[in-house]
DNA sequence: GGCGTAGTACTACAGTCGTAGTACTTGCCA
DNA sequence: TGGCAAGTACTACGACTGTAGTACTACGCC
């Protein structure tokens, strides 16, 4: 009986391990040659059996599935964007702001890259947001 | 003649070697043996020679530096936490959001974790930066 | 039915990481 | 002044990464 294993907490994942997921992720599945086709259109050249043996590795540690279809193999991804987003960003928050996303926020607020419409495109958000949970005490 | 090695462009470090450098960060400048306590502290327990030993090679890197102290060295990094934690951001947002800091904060919205008197608190974060530079365009 | 070809499996190899022991050096105390 | 204690340097080692070549397999065409 293993631990249920939390999908909250994914493993550490190298820039070029990512890159693939994100392929999955993507086109939601994709054969080893697909993947390397799509790691070249990115200007990420690598050699087919190269992806190959990435993938291979990632299905050893259990991050990707596999199943057959004719000779070849189809890739998925077993964790969700979704999830290994929420955690990969949790870690960050944890370790920069202490936990708290409102530092984070601040944070991408004091840099140079939200501009006004961005803002009010956030109120936005924010306004939208209180009217769906008014009453949301987390 | 080097390329100026942008710092914004932080490389790919490990949760434990961001630990280190946590260490010194929060503390300016430590010797193996002040960073070894305080990551014994944090539960983070490791022979004080693995501590030297992954000192060494992020001075190895370029990642810290060094100075003498009697018998000690005193280690500092050479990046600002400041750079490395906008660098890294930047990498996740790239990744996950498309490079739109929005999304990220939608996404941060979305979760479980931002409760109403912190909305209020991004409010107010917004009103002060939109008063501070009425005009940016970025 | 033999062979090219697409595709996976196996092997390789240098570099880094996590981890730590052993060896060497030197300042200081008794 | 001789040896301990603190501290760094060197060595080790298994695991994993990035990278890719070679070997094996089998489907489909001629």
């Amino acid at each position: 009986m293993e631990p249920p294993s939390d999908p909250s907490e994914a493993p550490e994942l190298s820039d070029l391990q990512l890159s693939l997921l994100r392929v999955l992720w993507d086109r939601g599945e994709a054969t080893a040659a697909e993947v390397h086709e799509a790691l070249r259109e990115q200007d990420r050249a690598l050699a087919p059996t190269t992806v190959a043996t990435l993938l291979t590795r990632l299905e050893k540690r259990g991050l990707v599935g596999h199943s057959v279809r004719g000779r070849s193999f189809v890739y998925r991804a077993v964790l969700a964007e979704h999830d290994v987003r929420r955690s990969m960003l949790a870690r960050l928050t944890e370790f920069f702001f202490g936990g708290d996303p409102t530092a984070l926020v601040s944070h991408l607020l004091g840099g140079r890259r939200v501009g006004t419409d961005e803002l009010a495109s956030i109120s936005r958000m924010m306004d939208e947001r209180r009217e769906s949970d008014p009453e949301d005490r987390s």
